[in-house]
DNA sequence: GTGAAAGCGCTAACAT
DNA sequence: ATGTTAGCGCTTTCAC
C-alpha cells in the first residue's frame, strides 16, 4: 500500500522460477498448466508467482510466438455515430469469445490519417484489421492482404484489392424507402443524400431513383440534394425545402445524421411532410419516425466471425456478406400528401 | 497479387540491412532517423525496406524498450449505450494525440468477467487502464496500481484503493432536477432510479431526495421506485406509476435507459406528467425532454488526460475530477401539475 | 518430470 | 558515420 518504487521492473518468470527454487523452464510449463509437471512443483511454483505478483508478459510471449498479438484493429468513424458504435460492439462480443481484443481508432474521416492508423496498427501486428474505409482508395492495403494479415472491409467495399466485407443492401433498403412513399401517394419526393461519391450513399440514391423510374415517377427530380455532411447542414436543407414556393410532400434521408436534421428542421413544423429515414435509431418508436432498418450488430458480428476464419486458417476468395434491410413503418412514412 | 505464400515471415530488420548492405544497426539507425547516418545510406536503406515490404516489429520495440506497449485499455460497459461511446471517444481523441491507442473491452456488467478483462489487460502490458467498474470491490486493482500501471476510475468512485477519477456531479445534479421541479409546482414527483447500490445512482437518489427534504416535500415518497435496470423494465414502471389512482404529476429518471423507458411509457398518454432525465441523448431536442446534461466526451478526455500525466512520470496523491451539470429545459420539465 | 541452450526482432551500450 | 555485442522475457527444441 505504500507508495513503494514505482519504477520497479514486475517480476519476471527467472525470479519466480528462483523462489519455487525450479528452472525457467519448469516455471514455464507449470504456469501455462502444460503436462509433465509434478502437483507439487506446480503448486510450488503458482505459490511462488502469487507472492511475487507475477504477471505473465504478453510482448515476450508474442514475440517469441512468432509477433503476432491478440489484437484485432477497428478502423472507423468517430463512435459518438451509433452506426459505428454499434459495429464496434458487434465486433468486440465476437473477438471475446476467441481470446481477442479490440483496438479501436477513430479516422476523423481523413484518409491520411486512416493511413497512419492502419500503418500503427501493423506495426503492432494485430491479427486481422477491419476497416470501415473514409478514403476512396484502399490499394495500398493490397500489398499487407498478401503478407497474411486479413482485412475486412464494413460498410464500404474494398477498391483496388480483394478482400472480405460486409455490406448493407443500400439499393435495396432505399428502393423499398421510395416504393413505401410511392404507395402513400406522394410524388414530390426530396431526397436528402450525403456524399455522393462514397459507395453506400451512391446506393442509397440509385435504390431510390430506380424505384422512381420503375414508377415513371419524376416530380422528385427537383427536390434532390446530396453531398448534405451533418446535421446542421441536413436541418437548413430539409427547411429550405419546405420553405420553397412547392415544397415536397415527403422526405427521404440516406442516413442516420441527417435523419436527425431533418426531425430538427420539422420539428415546429405544423404540417410535416412524411419521413422515411435510412438507419434505425434509438427513440425512432417514440418519435414515431419509420425507417429503413438493419441489424448494425450483425455487420460487426459477421466482420469479426469473417476476420476470425482467415485467421484460423481459412484460404480461399474474398467474400462479401449483405445484411438485409427492411422498412419498419412507424407513422412518418405513412403520413399522406 | 497472387495468393502467395500466406506463412510467409515478414521481413525483419536484419534481411533490409543485408539487402542494403549496411549493419542491423544502421538500417535499425536509418529507419528511425537517428542521428549519424550518412543520406546516401539512409536512403539505401529506405529503399531496402520498401522493396521488401518491410514493416516494424512493434512487439519487438516494446520488449526491448522495457515490455511496455502503447495501448490503453478500457473496461466499460457496452458501448451501444451512447453515454460508454460518448467517453470512450472523448478517450480515443486525446489518447491518439500522444500516439496510444484504445483498446475497449465490454465487462458485460459482471465483476468477474470484468476482472478477467482487466488481467488480460495488464498481460499486455497495458500502459494505463481506465475502467468504468461494474463491480463493487477494487480492491483487487490495489496490487496492480502500486507496480506502475496508472488506474482511472470513470464514473464510479475506487472502492479499496487510492486511484484517479472522474466523476459526475450526480447530487449537485439531482438536487437541480428536484428544485426544477418543485418551482415548478411539482410536489408528487416519482424517482425511477437504476440499481440503488452502484455509486451514481445512489448520488442521484441522495441529491434528489435532498432537495425535496429542504424543500420540506414528502408527497414524492410513495413514487420512489429503485433497482429498475433496463429499458423495459422502466417503460413498465412508468406504466404502473401513471394507472395509479393518484398519479404522479412528474417523473424524474436517473438515466438515459430510464429515460428512454419513461419516454416510451408517456408515449400515448394525452396528458403526460413532467420529465426530467438524468443524461442528455441524441434527440432531446426533438422530443423536447428537458435533462440534466453534462460532457460526456469530456468525462473520457479528462480521464485520458489523468492516466497520460501518470504515464509520463506524474506522481502524487490520486486526484479526482467532477465533472459538472446543468439542466437544459425543453419543455417536458416545464409542464405544470 | 525436469533442465540447458537457443533465439524471436529489435534497441542500448560500447566499440571503431 | 558505422559496426559488434548483448539482452529484453518468454517459448521451443532437445537432452537428461
Amino acid at each position: 500500500m505504500s507508495a513503494d518504487d514505482p519504477a520497479a521492473r514486475r517480476p519476471t518468470l527467472t525470479q519466480v522460477a528462483a523462489l519455487a527454487g525450479v528452472s525457467l523452464k519448469t516455471a514455464s510449463r507449470a504456469l501455462n498448466r502444460e503436462p509433465n509437471v509434478a502437483p507439487s512443483t506446480g503448486r510450488r511454483v503458482r505459490d511462488a508467482a502469487d507472492m511475487l505478483g507475477y504477471r505473465l508478459n504478453g510482448i515476450a510471449r508474442e514475440l517469441r510466438r512468432g509477433a503476432t498479438s491478440a489484437l484485432v484493429g477497428l478502423v472507423s468513424g468517430d463512435l459518438t455515430n451509433p452506426f459505428y458504435s454499434a459495429v464496434a460492439s458487434g465486433i468486440e462480443r465476437e473477438l471475446r469469445q476467441h481470446g481477442l481484443l479490440l483496438v479501436t481508432a477513430n479516422n476523423d474521416e481523413d484518409a491520411a490519417l486512416e493511413r497512419n492508423l492502419v500503418d500503427a496498427f501493423l506495426e503492432r501486428r494485430v491479427r486481422a484489421l477491419l476497416v470501415i474505409p473514409s478514403g476512396q482508395d484502399h490499394e495500398y492495403l493490397a500489398i499487407e492482404g498478401n503478407r497474411g494479415v486479413p482485412f475486412v472491409f464494413l460498410d464500404r467495399p474494398p477498391d483496388g484489392l480483394a478482400a472480405d466485407a460486409v455490406l448493407i443492401d443500400n439499393v435495396g433498403g432505399a428502393e423499398k424507402a421510395g416504393e413505401h412513399l410511392l404507395a402513400y401517394g406522394h410524388r414530390r419526393i426530396a431526397l436528402v443524400a450525403d456524399l455522393a461519391q462514397v459507395a453506400p450513399q451512391r446506393g442509397r440514391i440509385d435504390g431510390f431513383v430506380g424505384a422512381m423510374r420503375a414508377a415513371g415517377n419524376t416530380a422528385w427530380e427537383p427536390y434532390l440534394r446530396t453531398d448534405v455532411h451533418d446535421v446542421r447542414h441536413a436541418e437548413q436543407t430539409v427547411r429550405d425545402l419546405l420553405a420553397g414556393e412547392r415544397p415536397p410532400s415527403a422526405v427521404f434521408t440516406t442516413n442516420n445524421r441527417l435523419t436527425t436534421g431533418a426531425l430538427r428542421a420539422m420539428r415546429d413544423v405544423a404540417d410535416p411532410p412524411a419521413l422515411i429515414g435510412f438507419d434505425d435509431f434509438d427513440l425512432a418508436d417514440v418519435l414515431g419516425t419509420t425507417v429503413v432498418a438493419h441489424d448494425m450488430s450483425a455487420i460487426g458480428r459477421e466482420a469479426a466471425r469473417l476476420a476470425y476464419e482467415r485467421i484460423s486458417g481459412h484460404i480461399g476468395p474474398a467474400r462479401t456478406i449483405v445484411i438485409s434491410t427492411s422498412v419498419i413503418p412507424r407513422g412518418s412514412g405513412e403520413r399522406r400528401p
